[in-house]
Order: structure tokens, then C-alpha cells, then sequence
DNA sequence: GACTTTATACGACAATCTTCGTAGTTTTGT
DNA sequence: ACAAAACTACGAAGATTGTCGTATAAAGTC
């Protein structure tokens, strides 16, 4: 009873936060991500709890209670997480259009030479399936 | 007294919805609104009207009271409004690094020829840049 | 002029999010 | 072995969001 839903709901902001301190832990108990969160802002650590429980609900992260200091982990990798997100905010404010979004992502914030050759490559292989058929890879 | 907040919040999902009619169609009265948004979605009048008078008090729009019909205007311009939220995902949800955002938009979606050109040359000019100094244009 | 339609204003309500305090239990330290 | 520390569970409360119903006023209709 009580399995895990098929599509997990996106994360709200608190719980994004500490999903990022997931990815970039990996696996952790309450006590490590609320010390995480804590040298950034300032919260309880009963809310951190709280919070980390409702997404065990939620079925945003997994726990392994077989020690008592409860060890969870992110049940999405990141990719998958922030694909949701994308395509959540490119639909509700960009009206789909990845253009404009990409545009001010890459003209306000600074990307490092690896990431700027990789999206380089990635607009050859778009370029060039267009000319070609759409073949599905 | 009461003058407008300098920085306004962030809209919500529904409030997104209604500056997107805004966007596109220029001022509306709230009839206007609403029949749009009801092509998509089943809602009642007087919560769309609530919701833009919400709007109103927080900034995100101004209306005109002249008539009887009140006209409502989105009081940021679309590509401002985005930027805020693209920034906002992009530090919530990716680090800050526009790498891995950008190319999961443009994986995941179709963009123009026009688009991907545009990219393009946004690219030529950053590691110009890059290889130069980062005279600020 | 009386009746119907169309507006705005306002209050209320359920749902969700975030936050904490408190209670109760297990571990640890001395 | 006892007290202190560390954990989880739970309940509750304040804020925000989204949804409507009802009241009231102005326009339009016949």
C-alpha cells in the first residue's frame, strides 16, 4: 500500500535546496544537510527534518532507516529534476520557445570555455539533423 | 503613500498565465483576460479578477480606471520578467551555471533555424570576449 | 422606468508551504 | 548507571496561493 506515485511532483523551493545539497553529497543524513543549509541561511533543524520527511512522502527521496540516523538520497538524479524544470518555465513563461530562454541564460551569467564548446557542438547536431531527416537519432 | 515596491516579487504560476495574455495581446480588460485563459483552462471570472487586483497591489501590473472596464497593462516587460525567472531556476536548481540549462533546453525542444543562429553568434562574441579582456562592450 | 447583464469589491475557505516547539527514544560520555 | 546529547515523530501555527460566492453599482435593453 502506499507505493510510489508514478510522476513525483516538482520539488517547491525548500525542497530544491536541499535536494541540491543531495547531488552534491550524495547520500546523507538530516544532521549533514542541515549543516549544509545552515552556512547559507538560516533555519532549524527540526524544519530541515520536517521537510526532508514530507519529501520521503513525497517520494522526492529515499531513506534507508536501518540505522538511527536516517540516510537519504535524492530519488531523481539531477539531470531529471532540472529537465522538469526547464521544461515547466520554458512552457509557463517562455511559450515553449527554448530560444529566448537560452539567450538569457548564456548572456547574463558567465560559462566557462568547456561548457561553450559543448553547447557549440550540441547547435552542430541540431543544425545538421534539420538539414537531414528528423531521424530519431 | 503606498508608491510602488522597487522590486517587485516574482509572479506566481497563475499570475504567470495572465501576464502571458498581457504580453500578447497588449492591455486587456479583465473580461479579456479571463476569455483567454478559459480557451485553455476551466476557471471562474471573479478568480482571475481577484487575482489581477492582486496583481495590482503587488506591482506585477497597473490599470487604468478610467472606465468602467478597467485595463490592465503588465508592468514589466516579458524579456525583464523572464530574465528574473530564468535566474532565478538557474541558481536555485543548476548552481549558476548556465551550461547544463541551456543544454537541456535545447535538447528537449525544437528551436528555428533563426534561434539556433542567434545563438550562435551569442557564442562567437562570449569567448571573443574571453580570449580579449572583458571590456564591458 | 423596470429588468437583465456586466463590472468591481470584499470576505471567506481549502490547500500547500514553511517554520518550530515539544515529547519521547536511543546513544553516548563519564 | 545516570545524565547529557542526538534523533525522530507529531502537532500546530502563520503565510501564501488559488478559488468562489455574494454584495453592490453601473450600463444596456425593451
Amino acid at each position: 500500500m502506499s507505493e510510489k506515485t508514478r510522476t513525483k511532483p516538482r520539488p517547491t523551493e525548500a525542497e530544491l535546496e536541499i535536494l541540491q545539497v543531495l547531488w552534491n553529497e550524495g547520500p546523507s543524513t538530516v544532521r549533514a544537510v542541515h549543516e549544509a543549509l545552515v552556512s547559507t541561511k538560516a533555519t532549524g533543524y527540526t524544519t530541515t527534518l520536517k521537510l526532508m520527511q514530507k519529501m520521503a512522502d513525497k517520494g522526492l527521496v529515499t531513506r534507508d532507516e536501518s540505522r538511527r540516523s536516517h540516510v537519504y538520497t535524492a530519488a531523481m538524479e539531477a539531470e531529471k529534476t532540472q529537465r522538469q524544470l526547464v521544461q515547466h518555465l520554458l512552457h509557463g513563461a517562455f511559450g515553449g520557445a527554448p530560444g529566448r530562454m537560452v539567450m538569457q541564460a548564456l548572456s547574463e551569467n558567465p560559462a566557462t570555455e568547456e561548457e561553450l564548446a559543448e553547447i557549440r557542438q550540441l547547435l552542430d547536431e541540431l543544425e545538421h539533423n534539420k538539414r537531414n531527416g528528423e531521424t530519431a537519432k
